[in-house]
DNA sequence: TGTTCGTTGGACTTCATGGTCCAGTTGTAG
DNA sequence: CTACAACTGGACCATGAAGTCCAACGAACA
């Protein structure tokens, strides 16, 4: 990733105030979306001047919401560490899903720092669009590393594609914030998830509450 | 529904004309997003002047947006038509699926007018987010009353609750029409849908080739 | 035929917002 | 302590987009 502002000569005083800066704004689109984010009001609740946010980034409001984006990604991976490194068993999916769940609670909003972002400027800016495809792409890698894990422990199914149930999975994650947004609770991506997470559930139980035939 | 619009003393050629103006604007919407829809882009696109914008949307852009989305919804909602109305067996669905994914498809791009709206703009207008809420409300409610059929009919589990199977179909859309944005491709929507759609499918074949245990 | 009202054209105004500039301050290394 | 570079403040500029205004056109109807 080539980042067009090079970190070699920069103050303590200096990164503080960059990072300061990449999460007020973090904060704002959240809020209102990119196109409802302004650099005056990134100025504003980060007390800095226009100077400064162009100082940090060149390469302007595009570059800035490009290392949200980045930045977001980060906190979204972590927050789900250490359990999807360790996806082995059913419990760990638990564990992980539990993490997620709590994850987005904590944020207060309804919406995911990748898949929210794609809806918004995927069309608008090539370069954040590579940005979140990669991001999409490298948490379904995870998640099917994990699935596969699963499968060769011989806890699901042998025929079961690893990457489609991981793009099963985040799917349901994706369209079950879209659905959390309106309904303010976490019940739709829970109801989601837990119905995507299903098949990797052991035994017979699932089959038996959700899928039983009279 | 309040609309600013007075349909009492309208010539038929006015009404082509903001017939028109809808269309084109939710093509560039479609293609640009909200934010990278402007007016002029729309004059442009439909011959039109200023003022005609005006004339048939007193309310600006905001209220030709919020024109956009019903109209949208009407046209998603009519494509699923009528299988969306009489779902009560496992073909009805799979009748019902073709139907939606051909819509899709159709459009070109990978988003829903109902969904993707919902992620852009929700915050930044209420009443358009009122106008979304309704739609995917309506969505939600019209595939539960299907679940409802099945069940009552006994094709499916007793205990299955319709509309948290509903959500669950819907998510799948939503987030399979997210995935499938970057991958430029049907395939994570027609996985995550006929994943959601599993519980629907009669006998136990989808246990076992998806679920089973050795 | 003329009047009325829906319709149309396009110039004009206003303003928010991204972006520029430069002078002044702070920190740090020799 | 001095010099240089990183950092900061805020006035200023350019632009594009929403919204206004008014004059002119055209179709129905007395």
């Amino acid at each position: 990733m080539i980042s067009a502002m090079d970190e070699s000569k920069i103050t303590e005083r200096g990164r503080r105030t960059r990072q300061r800066i990449v999460e007020a704004t973090g904060e704002q689109i959240l809020a209102s979306g990119i196109g409802g984010t302004t650099l005056d009001q990134v100025r504003a609740a980060t007390l800095t001047s226009k100077s400064q946010l162009f100082h940090y980034f060149p390469g302007g409001k595009a570059e800035l919401v490009r290392e949200v984006a980045q930045w977001e990604g980060r906190q979204l991976f972590e927050a789900q560490e250490p359990y999807i490194r360790d996806l082995r068993s059913w419990e760990s999916w638990e564990q992980w899903r539990a993490a997620l769940i709590n994850y987005y609670i904590s944020r207060g909003r309804w919406a995911c720092p990748i898949g929210s972002l794609a809806t918004q400027a995927a069309m608008s800016d090539p370069e954040l669009e590579q940005i979140i495809a990669d991001g999409l792409r490298t948490w379904r890698e995870t998640l099917a590393d994990g699935v596969r894990r699963m499968r060769d422990a011989g806890l699901i199914a042998p025929a079961a594609d690893p990457l489609k149930v991981a793009t099963v999975i985040l799917a349901a994650i994706q369209g079950g914030l879209v659905l959390s947004q309106p309904e303010r609770s976490a019940w739709p991506l829970e109801a989601a998830l837990d119905s995507a997470l299903g098949p990797l559930h052991g035994a017979s139980l699932t089959n038996a509450v959700v899928n039983s035939m009279p």
